[in-house]
DNA sequence: ACCGGTATCGGTACCGGTATTGATACCAGT
DNA sequence: ACTGGTATCAATACCGGTACCGATACCGGT
């Protein structure tokens, strides 16, 4: 492979200093136009494509956003993962992500690994951190970005709601339509602490009401707790338990989307009424509710909007760092009842 | 906020020079325990954590491994992450995404961001990139694997199948239990080459039994392209679009699972037996086929296993760059009937 | 012709690390 | 005591750009 490119060799191409040629190329003013297009085309020619390394060491600073989410295999990381690009689209800032699998310390080790690219703002999902990660933002010194929670006190800015009210919301209104049998099927409560503080709500809720749970179950129940298995798949089975064993159950509430639909499915296949003999309420406001529309009641999570206002608010923060704005951003999800509103 | 930590304030505080700080910390050897210890200490106490760009800018050798894909919203390119982040887990590599929203220039533009960040290697999806970023690739002096496709001839390497095949194959599946009446439903196949290509593949089977489709909607019938709505809500539009028209079908293929499913639940709210009345395929084998099993026909792709083995072959290339292995390897979607195979 | 101002360019000193080479100390062997 | 080897550390020269500042050329005004 011949050598890399440097700007020298451009610099030499075009016949200017190295100077000239990074000023040309970087759009920089007090360059003539000629030696703007001298400079351009000598690039173009010898194929030469900048070196980030360099340029970020030597201006201190770089246009990299790191992004944290737990999951890729939950969609509705993703699509805050879209949000914030779509976000970032036109500036110069530009995206970077981390998975940490809900683990604190690949987080630890995520965050570590990103602030030292140096990176001009951070978007974290979550409040809850542990104390020695949240050192490290804190003394990040670049604007911090908290997202999908709203609970607890944020590093620097934060947008999201509260997860306890979220669940305590929808036990509200799903006990305004008459349920009362209510049963909670759960994923992975132990590292998704997010998931278990709607949960918390959701039967704070109940018991405000002289009521709880009237069966529960989660995928610890199943072989290798589940973890291998589709998430739709095992809201199909968690739910053909949860329902030999407590048949009186007038209401399910999932901890997300994806296992109230597994739901849905078993209902369908097992001639269950639903919501008629069993109303089931999940998490998100995901595209494949859609399919049967009216049929599960969900919170409509403004995910795409969180990850796009968490980027404005670095790229505000980055523009004018002194201007004050409020930290606490909350998006509070959208109870959609489908057709229970209607028998209400 | 305080000035950032050097490698040059551990040294002061060890109490030794910015050369053996950084073996220290590095791992190097030539350092003794005490040393070591020393350094790590300071390390520790001041939270010092390294500087990636110098780093990267003095060795001339980064860890990053780029990753393109062209979508976050399709749950299949996250999966492919996932396998990336998976097989890289463990090793110094570390996976950067790039997203291009199925845009060639927005991809070239993404490709030559990445390189000017000097990663370890790429991993692109496609093998059908326009000529100025196929050179791009070729002289980037890094592996490059591209992925999802083996239609083609690869810059270096590629893992993936033909999609052409891909869609001939489950043709000749659904054709082979009698099924004759055949529409199909896509999504943006103008943007989506591959997808383009198994309706060409499918159309082709049928053509070489001298049938041809009998039937067939895209996105672009709905408002706004359908490009607003969720696909599986965009499946079963134009799923009751296409049956109203054409309700001789006995079998619809889809561009992809989302839309399937989409047309799976026009079918169950319809009263149409699936797949009795009429069968449905898809194309990806994902997890919320599973919700009702053995209804949907599919082809599974083996996507992580894509993502992980594009990874292991950058990690090998690295190792042992000499070795010549195959360019091109095959990781054929394995087909699922459902229902239908037991029919037939 | 001389002056100050503006437009354009180049030289130098870094950014914060690492590769490389050279220096030092200490030890055993003879 | 002297030599050679080994272990450990330090000094120097970069990596490929950019910030900063000084230099040059050219202009109109007087």
């Amino acid at each position: 492979m011949k050598k890399r490119k440097t700007l020298a060799d451009v610099a030499a191409a075009a016949g200017v200093s190295k100077m000239t040629a990074s000023r040309a190329l970087r759009g920089d003013k007090d360059v003539s136009q000629a030696s703007v297009d001298r400079v351009k085309q000598a690039a173009q020619e010898i194929g030469y494509y900048g070196n980030h390394l360099a340029a970020s060491l030597s201006s201190t600073h770089t246009d990299l956003i790191g992004v944290v989410v737990p999951s890729l295999e939950n969609i509705v990381f993703p699509q805050v993962m879209s949000g914030v690009t779509d976000a970032l689209k036109g500036t110069a800032l530009q995206p970077v992500f981390g998975v940490t699998d809900y683990d604190p310390e690949v987080e630890y080790a995520t965050l570590r690994n990103m602030l030292s690219w140096r990176p001009a703002g951070l978007i974290v999902t979550g409040l809850d951190q542990p104390e020695h990660s949240r050192r490290l933002l804190a003394d990040a010194g670049v604007p911090i970005v908290q997202i999908m929670d709203s609970e607890g006190e944020p590093v620097d800015a934060c947008v999201g709601f509260s997860h306890t009210e979220a669940g305590r919301d929808i036990a509200t209104a799903l006990l305004a339509t008459g349920l009362r049998r209510v049963g909670y099927v759960g994923g992975n409560l132990d590292k998704d602490l997010r998931a278990a503080r709607r949960k918390a709500g959701f039967r704070q809720a109940l018991r405000d009401r002289g009521l709880d749970l009237s069966g529960e179950i989660d995928g610890s129940a199943l072989p290798q707790g589940g973890a291998a298995l589709p998430a739709v798949a095992c809201g199909r089975r968690l739910t053909a338990e949860l329902l030999a064993r407590r048949p009186e159950l007038d209401c399910i509430y999932y901890s997300n989307d994806d296992l109230a639909f597994g739901g849905l499915c078993h209902c369908l296949a097992a001639g269950i009424d639903v919501p008629g003999q069993v109303a089931l309420a999940g998490f998100n406001g995901l595209g494949l509710i859609e399919g049967f529309p009216g049929k599960i009641a969900t919170s409509r999570t403004a995910r795409r909007e969180i990850g796009a206002a968490a980027a404005r608010i670095i790229l505000e923060t980055l523009q004018d760092p002194a201007a004050d704005r409020s930290r606490v951003q909350v998006l509070k999800p959208v109870i959609s009842l489908g057709a229970l509103a209607a028998e209400s």
